[in-house]
DNA sequence: GTATTAAAAGACCTTTTTGTCTTTTAATAA
DNA sequence: TTATTAAAAGACAAAAAGGTCTTTTAATAC
């Protein structure tokens, strides 16, 4: 469903909430090992969600990176777009550039259903309610399964 | 959602179908034209469709491809997992490889009903239908609104 | 048979995605 | 100030996806 980048960028981003509800700021290194991507992958897709204003980071000691608290709630649909652009949520299913109500390809209704119930997650869902509900069902939230 | 190859794949078949109902076997060319794909991409993904059996295929003078009817009915997901595999179908929305109801991911309820869907589309669907259905309504099938 | 038509086979290329690594910059600790 | 820590920047590379082209094989028409 998703590219690669993306799905890392939405455990990571979930981790960072997580660390950061308990003040931690978590560095690349830890992120990384946590939602098991590569680390100079990690690094670099980070790098650009910084720069685009998702994240704020800090350099040097202490450093890290941090998800600002005024911010509130960011969609999923959100980063998904700024990473992989929206052609998920407005594409057709057969790849018709002019498919719509007059012009319908053969699975036009059927698949339109579909793509509006994955609008409506990803609009609703946020980085920090996916913080929340991990820590309220203490949720294993990578690897391992709760022992 | 689908692979660029899929894609085509899809609408390359159900292209190929409703020339059958006509008693037509469309060429690479003409079905690479209609259904706007590049013509060398359409003839190696129906080279290998042909291959796997999902469709005949005739050399020279009047050849071209067709469906066995007796096959009757391909379901969309037969397809569609051929080309580029299951992930779609089985795979976590968040990436993760041992994700299930006891190690569910932040998004593992609302994903999986999404993917239900999903499935259930494809695994609906036949190309068959889908010809069908094109011929039913007059739908346009590819890009030219009907005048 | 020969000419023509059209798919099969397979080499090749480009772009995108995924991933790796080195160097630089900025922060803190001593 | 110097050492250390950690992100930023950006070059590089491997793999997958998407696309192109030439040569070969098999069918039909003559």
């Amino acid at each position: 469903m998703f590219k690669k980048e993306t799905e890392y960028a939405l455990r990571g981003m979930v981790y960072i909430q997580l660390q950061n509800l308990k003040d931690r700021r978590p560095g690349v290194a830890e992120i990384a090992h946590e939602i098991e991507a590569p680390y100079f992958f990690t690094a670099k897709i980070f790098q650009r969600l910084a720069k685009q204003g998702f994240v704020k980071s800090m350099k040097g000691k202490g450093g890290g990176f941090f998800i600002e608290p005024e911010k509130k709630d960011l969609p999923l649909k959100e980063l998904i777009i700024a990473i992989e652009g929206e052609e998920l949520f407005i594409g057709c299913g057969f790849g018709l550039k002019n498919c719509d109500e007059n012009n319908p390809c053969p699975l036009h209704h059927q698949y339109g259903m579909i793509r509006d119930q994955i609008n409506k997650l990803v609009a609703g869902e946020t980085i920090q309610s996916l913080a929340q509900n991990t820590l309220n069902k203490t949720l294993a939230f990578s690897r391992e399964t709760e022992k």
